[in-house]
DNA sequence: CAATAATTTTAATGACGATTAAAATAATGC
DNA sequence: GCATTATTTTAATCGTCATTAAAATTATTG
């Protein structure tokens, strides 16, 4: 009947998720290929097997599908940079493990979700949220440039424009990899590499 | 009555072509702000004081829009890529001037065309010319780049991912950059740099 | 100025695709 | 197996554009 309300925790629910997991799924993986309004609902139900209709049970409108999509990339990011805070010695080699940890999430199988050139589809309430959330981040990243530089692992620069630079180069990634493993592999092995490599102090 | 046939050179013509530059531009700038299917012509119309048929005097079809911004953004990069090629000492110094002069076409306000998340949106046929140019240009770079190894000034790398990298952070520049002056000198100082800094030989 | 060509507008048309409601099917708990 | 709930489908509807044709306006040129 209706969606199942949050706070019940039935195995109904933990259904509900998982399949609507793979809907967001699929959903990225659509947009990321064809862009926002390039795929239609019947694009990501095919990738399911389901009905353009059937998505309307797990989700109010396709709106809300890009919406959730960043939602979700955001978790990740948060999450990849709070490990990385966890381990990091130095600023330095945070960066690094930052940028492993959410390339990792990016392009491997199990990486849920990645497309951030959508923003301009969202409605605006949903855009203002997903903008502050990146907003959010990229000042967490720029705090990690200070910390480094702080500690002298990271030459003095601009860390707004060098995080917007690392950064860019990350989001792009979907736009010219589109799941081959052997790609993935030498993503995961090069880019933490080349995008730091920029950084350190001599 | 029909539009102009190339090959004449009318004072027609040139005006023709003046104002279908000017519909590039603006037709570009949408796209960046809202995506290929989120701006509708009317948004193009709008931008230069005109009806969404008026377009169709200069253009066959909303495809062929992005078509054209994508040929002139190709225009732009070789043009860059040429004039960096012509000038360079080394493989990096010439890397370094082929950034500035891209940015500079990217950002200058007079710089026509700066799409390049749209790809998705373009028509098979269109699709494939244009990824054909784009894996020139990138086959350009990287050249650059193993122009810049085998005269010792940039270190040994992957150069097809070093490509990646630094092109997606160009790419990605439209995403966040809306024409404020300011911002733009700062990214024409700062980018250059800061691109090609993990590149130098020790 | 008249005639022709160039440019733009008005006013349809038509398709595609998101969304919805009601009905059908599948799953689950008793 | 029955009743209830969960899931999916079928079959509309409805808007939003892209696109077109014909008419209107503006420029050019002899």
């Amino acid at each position: 009947m209706e969606s199942p309300s949050p706070g019940t925790e039935s195995p109904v629910d933990t259904r509900f998720r998982l399949k609507r997991n793979r809907m967001l799924k699929a959903a990225a993986h659509c947009f990321n290929l064809k862009g926002y309004s390039g795929t239609s609902l019947k694009d990501v139900a095919d990738l399911l097997g389901l009905t353009d209709a059937a998505l309307y049970y797990y989700v109010r409108n396709k709106q809300e599908l890009v919406y959730l999509c960043y939602v979700r990339a955001a978790d990740v990011g948060r999450e990849a940079m709070q490990r990385a805070i966890g381990e990091g010695e130095n600023g330095l080699e945070t960066v690094r493990r930052y940028l492993r940890y959410h390339i990792e999430y990016m392009v491997g199988t199990q990486g849920p979700v990645a497309i951030m050139s959508e923003i301009p589809s969202l409605k605006p309430e949903h855009r203002n949220e997903v903008l502050e959330l990146s907003r959010k981040h990229s000042a967490a990243f720029e705090a990690l440039l200070e910390r480094g530089i702080a500690d002298g692992s990271i030459a003095p620069c601009d860390v707004r424009m060098t995080g917007n630079a690392i950064m860019g180069s990350l989001n792009w990634i979907p736009k010219w990899f589109h799941g081959d493993p052997a790609v993935a592999e030498k993503i995961l092995e090069e880019f933490p590499q080349i995008l730091s490599a920029g950084l350190a102090a001599r």
